[in-house]
DNA sequence: TCCTTAAACTAACACTTGTTAGTTAGTGTT
DNA sequence: AACACTAACTAACAAGTGTTAGTTTAAGGA
C-alpha cells in the first residue's frame, strides 16, 4: 500500500549498512536486528546476501550508463558535456548516498555480476575519456594527458557520496556550479 | 640478513590482500596461503589480524602528518603549499600503493586505535582547510566554499593510489606536474 | 656437542557465518 | 468456512572464522 515493498526497505537497511562497515564485515544478523527482525526471516524477501548487493550496485551502475548515454548523443560543446556529467552525478549521488559507497568500494563482490559491472565501469570511462579528447581536439580544453583529468575529475566526482551528507545546505544546484568551476577553470584567481 | 624481517613481509602481503577484497573479506588463511605457510604459523609473527591493519595504517597516517607539518611551518606562498601538499601525496602513495588502500577503505575497522587514526585525519583536514582559507583571504585562491575545493582536492589525491599502477611510464614528477597544473588552473584553455 | 632461536607444523577450540526447513499467526478473498 | 498470502518465528547445519597450545625441524653460536 505504501508503493515500497519489504523487499525495498531491507535493501535501503543494507545499503545504510554496507556504507557504515562494508559488505564483508555486515551479518545477515547484523541486518536483521537493523530491520527490528531475525536473520531467518529476511529469506522471505531477498535470495541472498549477495542478491542485495547485485541489486543496489547495478541499477546504480546502469543508471550512471543511461546518463552518459543521453550527454554523449547531444551537440553540446564538451565544456557543456562536462558540466552535465557533473549534475548527473551530483544528481544521483545526491539520492543514493548508501548506495554509491558500496558501487565504489564493494564491487569487486559482486560475484557473478563483477563481468557485467566492469563492462558499465570501462563503457562509461571510455566516454568521459573521448569527451576530453575531443574537447582538447577542438581547442576548448588544455592540452595534458587526458588520463590524468579523467583521474582527477571522476575521482571527486565518484566520492560526492562521502562530502553531500556533511553539507547542512545541500543546495544541489549551487554544489554542481561550484564543482564546475572548480573543476573546469582551477581555483587560482 | 636481509633487512626485511619475516613480520614486515607479512605485512605488505597482508596490504596486498586488503587492498584487492577488503580487510574483512582476507581471512588469516588466505594471508597465509598468500605467504605459502599455514595460518597458525603468522601468529609466530604477529599478534593479530587486528595488528596488521594498525600496523599498515597509522604508520602512514603519521606519515602524511609529518609531511603536513613541514609545509604547515614553511614560508611559502599558499599556492606554493598546495603544491608541495600534492608532491607528498603523490610521494606516499607511489611508495605505498597497497597500504593507500587500507587507509582510505579499511580505517573503520582500527578498533582500539580507531579514534587516534581520525584525530589525525580530522588534524591533516583541518590544516589542509586552513591553507585553502589563508590563499582565499591573501588573493591568491578564488573565493569559492573552501570546503567543496579541500573535498576536491583532497578527494583526488587520496584515491591516486588506484591510478599510479595503471600508468606505465610512471613519471612521479611529470605527474606531480600535471596534477597541480589541473587542481590549481583548471582544465580550461 | 649442547643450547638457543626462528619459523614452520598439526590439532583443536569456541564462535560466527550464510542459509534452509518447517511452523505459526494474522489478514484478506472467495 | 476454506483458502491463500505475507511475514514473522525457532531450530539447526555445514562451513569457515581468528586464535591458542604444543610440537617439530633446521641453522648458528658457545
Amino acid at each position: 500500500m505504501k508503493g515500497i515493498t519489504r523487499k525495498e526497505e531491507i535493501i535501503t537497511t543494507a545499503a545504510k549498512l554496507f556504507k557504515e562497515k562494508g559488505y564483508s564485515a555486515v551479518t545477515m544478523r547484523d541486518l536483521a536486528k537493523a530491520m527490528g527482525i531475525k536473520a531467518a526471516s529476511l529469506y522471505n524477501h531477498i535470495n541472498s546476501k549477495q542478491d542485495i548487493l547485485k541489486a543496489i550496485i547495478i541499477s546504480l551502475a546502469e543508471e550512471f550508463t543511461e546518463g552518459m548515454q543521453l550527454i554523449q548523443s547531444s551537440n553540446d560543446s564538451c565544456i557543456d558535456k562536462l558540466k552535465k556529467i557533473i549534475e548527473l552525478h551530483v544528481k544521483i549521488s545526491s539520492q543514493n548516498i548508501y548506495g554509491m559507497a558500496s558501487l565504489n568500494n564493494d564491487w569487486m563482490h559482486l560475484e557473478e555480476h563483477l563481468k557485467y559491472y566492469q563492462q558499465l565501469r570501462d563503457d562509461y570511462e571510455n566516454d568521459f575519456r573521448d569527451i576530453l579528447k575531443s574537447g582538447i581536439a577542438s581547442g576548448e580544453i588544455i592540452d595534458i594527458k587526458p588520463e590524468v583529468m579523467l583521474f582527477s575529475i571522476l575521482t571527486t566526482l565518484r566520492s560526492l557520496y562521502l562530502w553531500i551528507p556533511k553539507k547542512e545546505d545541500v543546495n544541489l544546484d549551487e554544489l554542481s556550479n561550484s564543482l564546475s568551476q572548480i573543476l573546469i577553470k582551477g581555483i587560482n584567481i
